[in-house]
DNA sequence: TCATACTATTGACTATTTGTATATAGTATA
DNA sequence: TATACTATATACAAATAGTCAATAGTATGA
């Protein structure tokens, strides 16, 4: 049987934190402690502008420093959006470097949603400064 | 069968995004789409002060907009925490207005790995800077 | 003193999620 | 005609997260 699943994108991630199958432990060999999933509302926020493919967006997410994402995780999230109407997709007929392509278009939905996530994303930034001026007081007070 | 088992803190959480078990779809009913785990560099970030026992801990959550995650995982976090040597806890000897209470220190390796949280923080901001940059962009100029 | 409410921690159960491995297949090129 | 790359989809196991529940001490008012 031939071997021919590599992916030119998607280094193997090693490190990195996410959840589910994990080889040893919650926190094993990454100190960052820091779990966010950006991957979704970046998605849309790429979509806003360009009806793109799975392809194109894994290529954008990596540019985002999110590239450790596995292929799989990219399609399986756009197939859940276009299930919850967030998404709309069509086969590209244009010619391609290889099989078709679905292409993926916002919708106005998904617009919505993806407002609502700017807030969440503005809430959670202000989170993270919060802790972030924590951390930097104790720093200086304590040396 | 006598039922007292309420919370004071954590009420029943309803929203808030999360993994592992959930009731209906990963999106069921939130339209934010983001999903950020800040309690474990909260956590040590709120140690580096003053030891508290978890009790305390679940208020200063609270107090950062944190309040919805269920007791169970913090003490559960701080356990692994303990087993991982990023803290060390003892039972507080002195009077409390309840059962005894566990004290929990950040050790030296803790206060390490908080500061490599404390890097994956600023990533994290910037990336959602990023993101919201190009939101906004693209609402300015679709208009 | 009895019930109720609050403080405080721990353990078990299980649905959901995630990462990975795999399948499939078209095009380019050497 | 084999290899490499583009492109998408599916299945499965392990880890996790959220919930429910158990345990137990103190305080307070009726």
């Amino acid at each position: 049987m031939r071997e021919h699943f590599y992916h030119p994108l998607s280094p193997g991630r090693r490190g990195g934190f996410g959840r589910g199958r994990q080889r040893e432990g919650r926190w094993a060999g990454d100190y960052s402690l820091v779990d966010v999933r950006l991957v979704e509302p970046a998605l849309l926020a790429f979509l806003q502008d360009d009806n793109l493919h799975g392809y194109a967006l894994l290529e954008k997410l990596d540019s985002l420093g999110l590239g450790s994402i596995n292929p799989s995780m990219i399609y399986r999230i756009l197939r859940e959006f276009e299930a919850i109407d967030l998404v709309q997709s069509n086969w590209d007929d244009s010619a391609t470097q290889g099989p078709p392509r679905r292409v993926y278009a916002l919708t106005d939905e998904g617009r919505m949603v993806l407002h609502h996530a700017a807030e969440s994303l503005r809430e959670t930034a202000d989170r993270i400064k919060f802790i972030l001026e924590k951390i930097d007081a104790s720093k200086v007070s304590g040396m």
